[in-house]
RNA sequence: CGGGCAAGCCGUUCUAUCGCUUCAAUUAAUUUUGAAGAGGAAAGUCCGGGCAACACAGAGCAUCCUGCUUCCUAACGGGAAGGAUCCUGGUUAACAGGAGACGGAAAGUGCCACAGAAAAUAAACUACUGCUGAUUUCUGAUCGGCAGAAAAGGUGAAAACGUGAGGUAAGAGCUCACGGCUUUGAAUGGCGACAUUCAUCGCGGUAAACCCCAGGAGUUGAAAGACCAAAUAAACCCCGGUUACGGAGCUGCUCGUUCCUAAUACUUGUAUUACCGGGAAGGGUAGGUCGUUUGAGCGUAUCAGCAAUGAUACGCCUAGAUAAAUGAUAGAAGCCCCCGAUUUAUCGUGGGAACAGAACCCGGCUUACAGGCUUGCAUUUUUU
RNA sequence: GCAUGCGUAGUUCAAUGGAUAGAAUGUCAGAUUCCGGUUCUGAUGAUGGGGGUUCGAAUCCCUUCGCGUGCA
């Protein structure tokens, strides 16, 4: 389905300290993607913080429609990209953290989001295999 | 008709597919259905309140803010109406338009660079007037002394209120007339600021320099605060306290005022135990609900008022997120711009749509804003 | 969200409301040297923007822009 709920969000404090303390990340621009395995037998598959830094973008409008954009890939590709690559009782944590100094349209979003969502499952297949 | 200025208002709409948040009903189920979902500035945080916690016998000082009058308002540094001042236009009159933090310089202190004789208790200098000394080429000239006086010196942003007359050895608001600003008192008009008239006192500027006068301000802000859940330490160590020139509280300070332990031992002022206060070190939590959206609320009509605004009646419920909802894609319509075509108001292709995103809630102010609408003002051109 | 501080040459700092905003360093040019460095001489270059008070503003006041800091 293509939903995107609360529930798929990364909300704790905890879980965010422990992604960005001890994460793996890469950077396919315009984002930089902090990610790590986690084993706990939550409901949802992937859980996921999305965030525009403050230092890029000034204006609240301008945060707000980089957020809605990747929001809106993100929900329409996570399924056939994503989903289908996690087996058993496996689970991820990730935030996309935004690093371009411009908006981008949406098309160019969803085809950079497109092809990070393809090596992230690649590494996440490498580490699943060690 | 065109552009300009001022004030007020609007701030694209619709359809399809896939989603997000809240509420209501429903379901075995976050299953399904329905409803609602950013602004004029939501912004800056510059003012004022509500609300909450803490503090509070009381007085004074300090600090900060405000500053023509009356009214509006919950309140305001906001608004309305008016007054005086200044600027622009004008027949320099009436009047019209605009502007501003607009109490006090006659309580006191300070400052006023450069230039200039002098920048504030006026007067050193040049020049002026009277008396007088010396020299000499003797109705005069040169060099001085004493006294008077504040008119002349054209520098400056500013020169001791301006003009004229009298007066005098020379002069001076020294006196008088007219005029400007101003203090105090009286009369008249006005709720009042103030205006007019009469009398009287005075005459550099600066208070967004210190200051004086009048009025006001308790402190901290939703990370306030209340409840639930989870965790827990009442451990150990160090310092201080036992009746007073000490300590603590009460707003930063002062006054003033209120409060301030017991037992045991012996060497009778020390120790131990307990208690109170503070510190260090260490451990735990860092989630949820309420506060929180029905309110100084919005719309319409009538009445009162010059207006800001208020009163009454009827109707309406209109975001509530929390690592942050209100979106993405496609199409259509209308608007604007560029290019091309011609029939000069139509068609076709392409592009654009501002400033900007609620975070406890209101009232203002300030700033940003593509394009459009309405009203008023003055002006240009054309037609009659 | 609330509170609070700062803004001066390219950089680091000065300046009591008063003449052309000063010093070090940097940059450029010249001299010195066979060349470079050092040294010497000269030049360059700034009060974040707008408005007001004042005869006069970096300084005082208002507004705006930018950069920080703190909070349970």
């Amino acid at each position: 389905m293509y939903t995107f709920k609360k529930e798929e969000r990364l909300c704790s404090e905890k879980l965010i300290q422990g992604l960005f303390s001890s994460g793996s990340s890469f950077i396919l621009y315009p984002f930089r993607i902090t990610w790590m395995a986690a084993s706990d037998e939550s409901a949802q598959l992937v859980r996921v913080v999305i965030s525009v830094p403050k230092r890029n973008f000034k204006r609240a409008v301008d945060r707000n429609v980089i957020k809605r954009r990747i929001r809106e890939a993100y929900r329409l590709n996570k399924q056939e990209l994503l989903y289908q690559q996690i087996e058993g009782k496996n689970r991820i944590v990730l935030s996309i953290h935004y690093v371009g100094k411009e908006i981008f349209p949406f098309s160019f979003v969803e085809k950079k989001l497109k092809s990070t969502l393809l090596k992230l499952s690649d590494e996440f297949h490498e580490k699943v295999v060690d």
